[in-house]
DNA sequence: CGAGATTCTGTAAACGTTTACAGTTTCAAC
DNA sequence: GTTGAAACTGTAAACGTTTACAGAATCTCG
C-alpha cells in the first residue's frame, strides 16, 4: 500500500500563498512573522493535516529532540517506574523518549544503542557501567551525552548517577548480624553481565567476612529475577544441612518469591526465617508480612539522570557524578533468629 | 557541545576509493558489488565508525523500519509482557519498536501517535478502540497500517485483534452464580477513557441482570489499577450493610490488592469471600490462595497484532479482525459462599 | 513626501541518503 | 584482437527541512 503523497511544507506554503521559509518560521516560532500570515499558515497546516517530517528536520538540524534509554528488561516494576519518571521529566522540555531492552545481554544493548545513534538520539541513558568498550568508544566518537544510572562508582571518564550497591548490602548484613543472625544466605540475581547484581553479592560477602562470617557456596544461589525461580532458589537454600536463619535477596521480586515459598513450606517469617529484599517496590510494603528492604529512590535518580543529559545538551557541564542515598527500611519480614539450637558442638551461643 | 562532524557515506566512499552509490549498495546488499570492493567498503565503515543516518534514509525511502506502540501505562505486567512479545516478533524482521505511554488519556495518546507519525513509523499498534476520531482521520490520511489490540468487537473499518471483555465477564458471573453467590460486587478499573474497563463492568452488570441479580451502586467501585487503591476499594465494598460474598476485580492487580486487604481484615478467602481477577499474570498462580482469574494469552495476541501490521506493510491484506480466546481459570480464591446467614427477613435461603 | 531604518519575506543552498540512468570494465567467443 | 553481452560502478537528482542572505515592504521623522 504505497502512501499517497503526504503534504510537505511546500504544499502548506502553496496553500497559504507564502514561501516555505515563512511556514517553517511559523512552525518553529523562530522569527517574527506578521500575524495575518501566521494565521493563514496555521489554517493551511490544519487543512492539509500537515506534520513536519522528523527525519528531514533531524538531518538539517543535527538534533532530533529525542533521548534514548536502554533497560535490561521492562518486566520489573523498578524499570517501569524509571520509564515513568523519565517520560515525565522529558515532557517538560518537549523531548521524546526512545526505549529499548537488552535482556541483560551487552551485545543486544550495544546493538540497541547503535540503532538509537543512527536514529539521531541527542542523548542516552544506560543502566549500570558495564558496557562494552566498543560501545563507549562510539559514544565518545559521536559525543552523545550519556549517563550511566544505578551503578556506583562511576568510571572517572563517564558521567552517571547511582548508588553503591555493595555498601547498601553492607548495611543489610550489619543489621542482620546485629540481630544475632550467623547463618546468612543470599538469593542473588544473575551476576553475569549485571554489574549491579554482582556488586550486591560482593557487598554481602565482604560485609560477612568483616563480621567474621562467610558466604559459602551452599548459601549463595543465583536466580533470574522472577517469582518462580525465586521459590525454587529458596527451596534449595533451605535444603542445606545447616539452613540459614536469614536470606538476603537480590531484589524485591526474589524476596517476594522467597516469602511465598517460605510460607508454603510452613516456615514462619520472621520467627523462623528473616527475609530482606532490595528496591522497595510498592509491593514491598503491602506484603504480609511487610518486606524489610532497601529503599531506592528510583524516581529521583532517573529524574536527576535526565537532568544531567539535558544540561549537557544545553551546553552546561553537569557535575560528573552524583551518589544517591539508599537506606534500609525495616519492616516485618526480619527479626532476631529463633533461639539458636546449636548444631553439633558449636562453641558460642 | 556541537558534535564534531560525523562520518557520512561520502567519507566512507572517499576512504574506500569508491562512489557513494557503491557504499550504499554494499550497506543495503541491494545489488551485486565485486567482492574486493565490498571488503574495502566494509573495512572503511569499520575504520571510520560510520553509521547510516536513519533520518536521511527515511526521507529517501519513505519508510523507517520502525513500528510504534502506545500503551496506557507500562507499570502493569500485562503491558510489559506485550512489549516483550512485540519486540521479539519485530526482531525477526529487523524492525524497531517505538514505545510511548498515554496515561489513559486520549489526548496524550493522540499527541504520542502524531509524534510517531512525524518520526515516520511504518505502522502503529494501539490499545483498544477508543481513540479520538481526529486521530483515526490522520491515520487514514497517511494510511499507516494500524491495529487495535485488546478490544472487541473491532469497528468495521478498522483492523484489530482482541477479545470480548464483556463476554469474558459473563463467564465469571455465571461461574459465581452457579456456585451459589447472590451478592456479587465489582472492584473495577477506572472506566473513563478506557473502553476495556467499561466493557468489563458492562459485562458483569448484564450477566447479573440476566441471572435476575443486580449491580447496585453500593456494589461497584472504580479504582486506579494499583494495590493501595484496591485495598481501599475492598474496604469500601465490605463496609456495605449487606457485604458481598464474591468480588469480581477489573484486573489481577486489583484482585491482588483485594486479596491482601481481605486477609488483613481477617476474612478467609474463599470461605468468607471469593475473589476473581482478570489477566492471569504470573503472580496470579503464585498467590496464597492462588487467584481465580481470566487467562488472557497476551503474548499470542500481541504477536498476532504485529503479524498483521507487518503483513499490511508487505502489501498483503490481512484478515480484518481476529478474536482471541480468553478463559476462566479456577484456582483457590473462589468457592461457594458461606452458608448464607439471611440478614433481616430474607425470604429464600 | 522622501530617506533611512526597520521589519518581514523569499530564494536557494545545504543536510545525508538512495537509485535511475548512463558509462565503464570485464569476459567469452569468434 | 574485435565485438557484443554481461557485470559493475559512477553521476547526479531527488527526498523534506532550515536558514543565511538578499530583497521587498512598511514605518518613522524631519
Amino acid at each position: 500500500m504505497p502512501d499517497k503523497a503526504l503534504p510537505t511544507i511546500g504544499d502548506v506554503a502553496l496553500h497559504a500563498g507564502v514561501s516555505t521559509a515563512t511556514v517553517s518560521r511559523v512552525l518553529n516560532r523562530t522569527d517574527a512573522v506578521r500575524a495575518s500570515l501566521t494565521a493563514k499558515v496555521e489554517a493551511s497546516v490544519q487543512a492539509l493535516g500537515y506534520l513536519p517530517h522528523a527525519g528531514a528536520r533531524t538531518m538539517k538540524l543535527h538534533r532530533s529532540g529525542t533521548l534514548g534509554a536502554i533497560f535490561p528488561t521492562i518486566d520489573n516494576a523498578i524499570f517501569a517506574k524509571a520509564i515513568d519518571a523519565l517520560q515525565r521529566r522529558l515532557a517538560e522540555t518537549g523531548h521524546q523518549l526512545l526505549i529499548a531492552t537488552s535482556d541483560y545481554d551487552p551485545r543486544t544493548e550495544e546493538r540497541a544503542a547503535l540503532t538509537m545513534l543512527a536514529r539521531g538520539v541527542d542523548g542516552l541513558l544506560l543502566c549500570g557501567c558495564g558496557q562494552d568498550a566498543s560501545l563507549l568508544a562510539r559514544l565518545r566518537q559521536r559525543n552523545v551525552p550519556t549517563v550511566h544510572v544505578m551503578g556506583w562508582p562511576v568510571p572517572p571518564d563517564r558521567i552517571g548517577v547511582g548508588f553503591d550497591n555493595a555498601r547498601a548490602m553492607g548495611q543489610v548484613v550489619k543489621y542482620l548480624v546485629d540481630l544475632g543472625h550467623r547463618r546468612i544466605a543470599m538469593l542473588a540475581g544473575v551476576t553475569r553481565d549485571n554489574d549491579r547484581a554482582a556488586e550486591r553479592v560482593r557487598g554481602v560477602r565482604e560485609a560477612l567476612l568483616s563480621a567474621g562470617l562467610e558466604l559459602p557456596a551452599s548459601r549463595l544461589v543465583e536466580r533470574r529475577y522472577g517469582i518462580a525461580p525465586a521459590r525454587e532458589g529458596l527451596r534449595q537454600l533451605m535444603a542445606a544441612k545447616a539452613p540459614p536463619t536469614a536470606i538476603i535477596c537480590g531484589n524485591d521480586v526474589l524476596a517476594f518469591g522467597a516469602l511465598l515459598e517460605a510460607q508454603r513450606l510452613g516456615l514462619s517469617v520472621p520467627a523462623e526465617l528473616s527475609i530482606v529484599g532490595f528496591d522497595d517496590l510498592e509491593l514491598a510494603a503491602q506484603l504480609q508480612p511487610a518486606l524489610t528492604t532497601v529503599r531506592v529512590p528510583a524516581e529521583e535518580m532517573w529524574r536527576s539522570a535526565a537532568d544531567r543529559v539535558l544540561a549537557a545538551l544545553a551546553g552546561e557541564v553537569p557535575p560528573r557524578d552524583a551518589e544517591i542515598q539508599v537506606d534500609l527500611v525495616v519492616r516485618e519480614s526480619s527479626g532476631p533468629p529463633a533461639r539458636s539450637r546449636p548444631l553439633r558442638g558449636a562453641q558460642r551461643g
